[in-house]
DNA sequence: TATAAAATGTTGCAAATGCAACATTACACT
DNA sequence: AGTGTAATGTTGCATTTGCAACATTTTATA
C-alpha cells in the first residue's frame, strides 16, 4: 500500500501538518469517527483500527471497508455521500484529519518541496483507488455469479501472481462485495468445487484450472 | 468538467509540456489511438472525438466511454488493463500524451508553481473520477433491474437538481452501464411507466414520484 | 428521398438467482 | 472449557432475469 508520507522526512511532515492546519483526533473504541455529514475531509489512520459501515433501510449493517494503520479514507474516496455510512472505531484510534479544500485551493505553499511530494503521494493513492474501483466494476458487470467469482479470482491471481487465494474478508462480506446472495454464492462455489475448478479450505481457495 | 490546464497560462502550459516531455499525436478518423499495451500514459483530447471500445470474446463491441474535447483518459483511469479495449478516433484527433511516471518520479520540477498546479488539477480530476466510479458501483450493487434504474435516477436527479433526466447515451448503452439485459431493462421501464413512476419520451425520462 | 443499418419495443420460455428456513460449524468472550 | 453468537452450508421454491426471436421505429448514408 502506498503511503501518504512516503519520501517525506518526519521533520518535513511536522511542517506540513502545520501548513495544512491538520488536526489529530482521538477516538475511543466503538465510537463514531465520521458520520455522513462531514465532507471534503481526508482521514489517515495513524493508530488503531476502524470499519466503514453502512446501515440500510432495513437496519442491516455491512462492512464497506476495513481501515487499518496508514489507511487513507474520506467521503470522496469511499463513496460515502448520500449513503448511510459511519466510520466506527474498533479499537482506540488516532486519526490525522486534513481539509481537502485547503490542499487544493491554497497556492502559497506550492514552493515547499515536501508539500508537492505530499500531493504527489495523494495523487498516487487516488489512482490506486481508481484501479481498485475499476476492478470491482469489472467484476460487478459480469452477469452470472460464476463469472463474477472467476473474474475475482483472475484479478486476484494476476495481482498477486499466485493461484492460491486467501480471501481478505468473510464469505458473507465476499457476497456483499460481489453483490450477490450469500447462499447462492455458496451454492456456486460448491458447483465449482464439484466440477474440479477450485479447491477450498476455509478462506483459502486454490485455482485448479489452467 | 474539470480541466487539466485550469489556472495555468498558455505560456506556462508550453513550459510545462517541455518539462514533462509531452508529445502531441495526430490520428485520422477510424484509426486506433491506444491499444491495451500502452500503460502509464495519460491522454488529453485536444481536438476531435474518440470512443473507448471493448470487444469481448464473442466479438461484441461496447462503448465504454465517449472522449470529447478536454477529456482525460488512460489505462489507470478507464480500467483498460487486461481488457480488450481500444480507443478509436471517430473524427480526426489531436491528442496530448504524457508519461504518468514522469509526473510522479521527477522531483526536479517541484519548484515550478505551474507544475504544482498541474498536479493539483490532475488530483482533482482523479477524485472526480472516483466519485463517478462510486456512483456506478452504488448502482451495480442493487439486486434488481428496477432498483438499478431508480438508483441511477436518484443519483442523476441529485447531481443535476432536476426530475427530468436526459440520458447521455442510448438505451442500449444504458443497459450496458447498468450491466443488465437490454430487453429486460426495456420491460422494466415499461413496468415503471405503467405503474405511474415515470414518463418517457425518447431519451427524456420524467420522474413522477415524490 | 430511398434504402440499409442500427436502435428500440415486445414476448415466451428456460435458467439462474434471491429468499427463506434451517442445520452445522467456527469463533469470541467469560 | 462452556456457552452464546456469528458465520457458513444446504435446499426447496417463487421470481426475476437473460436469451432468443421477431416487429417496429429511428437514424445514418448514399
Amino acid at each position: 500500500m502506498r503511503k501518504l508520507f512516503s519520501r517525506i522526512s518526519s521533520l518535513e511532515q511536522k511542517k506540513l501538518m502545520k501548513l495544512l492546519e491538520t488536526s489529530i483526533l482521538y477516538y475511543k473504541k466503538d465510537s463514531t469517527i465520521f458520520s455522513t455529514l462531514q465532507t471534503n475531509m481526508i482521514g489517515i489512520m495513524l493508530e488503531g483500527h476502524a470499519q466503514i459501515i453502512r446501515t440500510d433501510y432495513n437496519g442491516n449493517k455491512t462492512i464497506i471497508e476495513e481501515l487499518k494503520e496508514e489507511a487513507v479514507f474520506g467521503s470522496f474516496i469511499s463513496g460515502l455521500t448520500s449513503n448511510e455510512c459511519d466510520v466506527i472505531a474498533k479499537e482506540d484510534c488516532k486519526i490525522l484529519v486534513i481539509d481537502y479544500d485547503r490542499i487544493i485551493e491554497d497556492e502559497k505553499n506550492n514552493h515547499f518541496s515536501y508539500y508537492v511530494q505530499f500531493i504527489k503521494n495523494l495523487l498516487e493513492i487516488t489512482t490506486d483507488i481508481i484501479d481498485d474501483k475499476n476492478n470491482r466494476i469489472e467484476i460487478l458487470t459480469k452477469k452470472s455469479i460464476r463469472d463474477k467469482l472467476l473474474e475475482y479470482f483472475n484479478i486476484y491471481s494476476r495481482k498477486h501472481g499466485t493461484h492460491i487465494i486467501y480471501l481478505p474478508f468473510s464469505y458473507t462480506d465476499f457476497s456483499y462485495y460481489l453483490a450477490v446472495d450469500r447462499s447462492a454464492m455458496s451454492r456456486e462455489l460448491k458447483n465449482l468445487r464439484d466440477e474440479g475448478f477450485i479447491e477450498t479450505k476455509g478462506k483459502r481457495i486454490t485455482l485448479l484450472y489452467r
